[in-house]
DNA sequence: ACGAATATTGACAGCGCTACCAATGGATTG
DNA sequence: CAATCCATTGGTAGCGCTGTCAATATTCGT
């Protein structure tokens, strides 16, 4: 009798169709497009499918339309705390859509990224979401050939492959150094991890602005290629403490680095914000409640992640941004541990 | 001229079948089972697909075949941090092998679990991981009619509705608040955050644990329904002191609430662990770099994850573990943050 | 050498749905 | 009233791949 079907009790969108008295295409059509069809038809359809439990097979769909509803998502990290509500707000909102994610990890290689973005074009989803602006050109001509709309999130660059939201890891580094030389501070330390794109640029405002101000000092950055902890932190400061004794602040790349650098003044008993001020990168939730509060850039993650869903279905639907490029800016949240003893 | 077909420069099976001077159901043979083929065929076909960069339209290759090589996963949670490990482990051992991972949230939901299980269940999964034991009738009654392996991950228990992985958070508490009693403290306080049902086996363990003990006070417990977060624990903390000022340790259902709890201690100068003892759960990366280092029971979170998916893709080899159930087990961290003074 | 068993290969049909084009009916306009 | 336009609906074909059955070639055993 030939091929093996779907399961017993799993209806097809024919049985919707001839239950509703109509044809398949017609049934079809109620579900992409219900004012395709008449009032009537509209509930006889509905009613049916129901009455059938029916779910549609997605691959069926994908194969015939030549398109999905899968929106890929590609990240590179799935333990940095940084991505967790980036991650939330796209499922917030995907999770309302009729799209699914399709969630991915780079691993911060570059190349893993290009290869899974070739695995993504033959899958031909509705839309992709990918991690910074620093693509091979490989990726790029991939992701140009892919015919969906894309959202580059996490920073915001001058060529965006198609769509951006983020913010510049550059001005807010600018702002949290100024605010600690407004505080008074001349040897501020930089403490980075991993070195990702994003965290050289955090970089690269911390030098810029150092320079700017005359106080630019190599022996004042410790960096790392390792992956960030809390531990890191500590690691990384008491190397710092090591080579340079007189620093009176320390601008740390991410609030992990941060919260070590916090722990690492206790064991030595340097009082915060008196001897040494802190700044983090993110402001995780524990910063605020942190003893004494920590000083941190907030970024807005989860809806940054609600946006570039809602970008990419609303260019599904023709319906783009006037300017493909969102700044979500960030605000540099100023707690105890960077306010000068008489603030 | 009919349909849409792939985009030119995408080449389809029969075109990889063709250059081979085979039949398309040979090539697509050559994919699913190499050995099926002659020596000299398969190195036709490996050479085609390599040439014209094949990639399989897995919509086409799921319709026709009814399966798929998608590995559905379910967890409550995105931005606790507890299922970050679990993640990394998951996509790590899946990114090595053919399957893709479906990664979907439940909220903490059993309703939204369920209605995403059907959903699951339309697609036909090559397999499936659970997050937990407490599923809904409705929910196993689905998953048993899914036809594909079923991995319940966190927690184990009696009636594996296919196999598990997991440790047991009763056995857990009791043994924290067991190391807590051998340090000789008896006003032993209990932090609980969402209480979900692994964090009220963590309770069921603490209450077992001081009615044994003959210590239970139910002025010692204090919970919420609400999402946990490292402020929390201060608050509660702070909630508990206010009721019973003579507590003398206290035990945290995870690791966010016990470094609210460390914050909140340095805030009031409680001394830890010489007024207080604290023990937290699930051992994240910060506990041991705190200060005082902080006491945790160690999950193996990574470990669970890279399980998880090897059950599923053995089941699918017919390798299934002679023992569905797998107990990861826990450790005991002791820190410096429940030693008594002398130890 | 012959027959049986096994390995290899291909033809046919179709998985569930939708793109595309054509047909029909109803509403509007001149 | 007739012509035109638009909305609604259906028929045909097929998206890319694989299940199933049959045919053919090769290997093994007597």
């Amino acid at each position: 009798m030939g091929r093996k079907r779907t399961q017993s009790g799993e209806a097809r969108l024919t049985e919707v169709a001839k239950l509703a008295g109509v044809s398949p295409i017609t049934a079809s059509r109620f579900f992409r497009n219900p004012e395709a069809l008449s009032v009537s038809k509209r509930a006889r359809v509905e009613s049916a499918a129901k009455e059938l439990g029916y779910v549609p097979n997605l691959a069926a769909r994908a194969l015939a339309s030549q398109r999905s509803e899968v929106i890929g998502v590609m990240i590179p990290s799935l333990t940095n705390n940084v991505f967790s509500d980036v991650l939330r707000g796209i499922y917030d909102v995907s999770q309302g859509s009729r799209y699914s994610i399709q969630l991915v990890n780079t691993r911060y290689s570059i190349l893993q990224e290009e290869k899974l973005l070739r695995l993504f074009q033959a899958q031909k989803p509705a839309g992709l979401i990918v991690t910074g602006i620093n693509q091979t050109a490989e990726s790029r001509a991939v992701m140009q050939a892919m015919n969906c709309p894309i959202v580059q999130i996490m920073e915001i660059g001058p060529e965006p492959v198609d769509m951006m939201v983020g913010f510049s890891h550059y001005d807010a580094s600018v702002a949290a150094i100024s605010h600690l030389l407004t505080q008074g501070h001349t040897r501020i330390g930089f403490l980075g991890a991993r070195m990702d794109p994003r965290v050289q640029r955090r970089f690269d405002g911390y030098r810029d602005a150092m320079k700017a101000a005359g106080l630019l000092d190599q022996r004042l950055i410790v960096t790392t290629p390792v992956p960030t902890s809390v531990t890191m932190g500590g690691t990384l400061f008491a190397d710092l403490l090591t080579r340079v004794p007189d620093i009176d602040a320390v601008f740390c790349v991410n609030d992990d680095l941060a919260l070590g650098v916090l722990f690492e003044c206790e064991r030595r008993q340097i009082s915060v914000p008196e001897s040494m001020a802190i700044v983090g990168f993110n402001d995780l939730e524990f910063m605020a409640s942190a003893v004494p509060s920590l000083t941190s850039v907030r970024t807005n993650r989860y809806e940054m992640g609600r946006h570039a869903v809602t970008m990419v279905t609303e260019a599904i639907d023709d319906r783009r941004p006037a300017n493909p490029v969102i700044d979500l800016g960030f605000e540099l949240m100023i707690r105890q541990s960077s306010l000068a003893k008489g603030a």
